[in-house]
DNA sequence: ATTATCTATAGATCTATAGATAATGC
DNA sequence: ATTATCTATAGATCTATAGATAATGC
């Protein structure tokens, strides 16, 4: 008979914290993103990450092999669901699905995988380092999800009469960080989706009336 | 007769730079803006940010009483021309003067600021270790500003039926993020100061030919 | 004498590795 | 034996200060 041992393999933690998962490499990056958006990644050592993920700094090192790591695993795991979704999106568009929909629809699921994802994405993705060279996956996935919101607001924006100067390539880069500021916004994500949603087909031009079409 | 020096004061630099100011604050200043854009605050060290101004370390001290110091001196620096920009408008909106037009002008001019300034300041402002307590003065003056532009959000608001939920704060915040987000597009500062007004106005819900008339 | 810089450095980090240790599993 | 942690620490920073120095100004 199998017993079911509530003890973990291994010599025990020195400072036991009650909020730890099963699954320490999730505290981590839980931990990482925390302070990274608070105190920057510069300013976070690899001892306050280790400290609130309830173990020594060097236990950090068992699981990822540096700062760039944990910052890097966090990119990817939060770029890539949007990535997904926004593809699948595409599919639609060029199947000739109408593209205020398309627009709200991937702005509006946009914001629900990012909050979903629990650590102030948008906030992460604002980090200069991030930009900065060290990261060249996730910057290049980054530029294929904003290019798919560039080709919604490219259509949109051959459908109106627009007076000032505007290319899709903004108007993309702006809903995409719509969607990525919305942890700025409290309440119920359902809402907040959708006010999203009808905020960026706002910035296309799109009037009310026909944003109340394509919320549904 | 008063001869004229060319030759300053003080011990000679030990490694010149061409491209120096006769302002050693200013240059200081520009060096460490441009770091803390692109390496983040905590990422960018005094030694880094003197080898560019073209001092030793240790001479930043003689200017500056550290790194805290120069960042409080960006932030009040470009917050400052934008609130008294802000705060005349508000006589005028107070005064009478169409919502529309003031969320206009606001945002066109806060833009031209912004960018005169030369220092990518809507990137400065997304540090994180801006807004973690260390910069109340700033955090205050920008809170003022982000009032003005909700106050006229609110007006604008009221005007329109909405139909998906938003809040003038909401609107006045992401409406300030527009101008400081200008740093983003390329082009002459009239030509995006122009299109972030418009767009301004669209995330307002301002029909695009009431923009039309905003603009003159 | 005054000014603006320099050199040198103490003391406090911070990162990453080596090697020990305290559990479970078999 | 394997695993997950620990302790200890070398080596590389980084900040901020003390005190020297090389100019001009008078």
């Amino acid at each position: 008979m199998p017993q079911h041992s509530s003890n973990p393999v291994g010599r025990p933690r020195a400072v036991p914290r009650e909020d730890a998962t099963a699954d320490p490499k999730e505290d981590i990056l839980r931990a990482a993103a925390s302070l990274f958006v608070r105190q920057g990644f510069g300013g976070t050592s690899t001892r306050a990450i280790a400290e609130i993920a309830g173990m020594r700094q060097a236990t950090l090192y068992y699981y990822f092999s540096g700062k760039d790591d944990i910052l890097r695993t966090l990119l990817a795991e939060t770029v890539r669901p949007s990535l997904e979704m926004a593809k699948s999106w595409r599919v639609a568009l060029r199947g000739g699905q109408d593209a205020a929909v398309v627009l709200y629809r991937l702005i509006a699921e946009d914001t629900r995988i990012l909050r979903s994802a629990g650590r102030q994405v948008g906030a992460l993705y604002a980090l200069p380092e991030v930009w900065s060279g060290n990261y060249p996956e996730f910057v290049e996935e980054h530029a294929v999800l904003e290019g798919i919101y560039s080709e919604v607001c490219e259509l949109l924006l051959a459908r109106t009469e627009v007076t000032f100067a505007i290319e899709a390539r903004q108007l993309g880069r702006l809903c995409c960080q719509l969607a990525e500021n919305a942890y700025l916004f409290s309440g119920p994500v359902q809402t907040v989706a959708d006010t999203m949603g009808c905020l960026g087909l706002r910035l296309n031009g799109v009037p009310d009336a026909a944003v109340e079409f394509a919320r549904r």
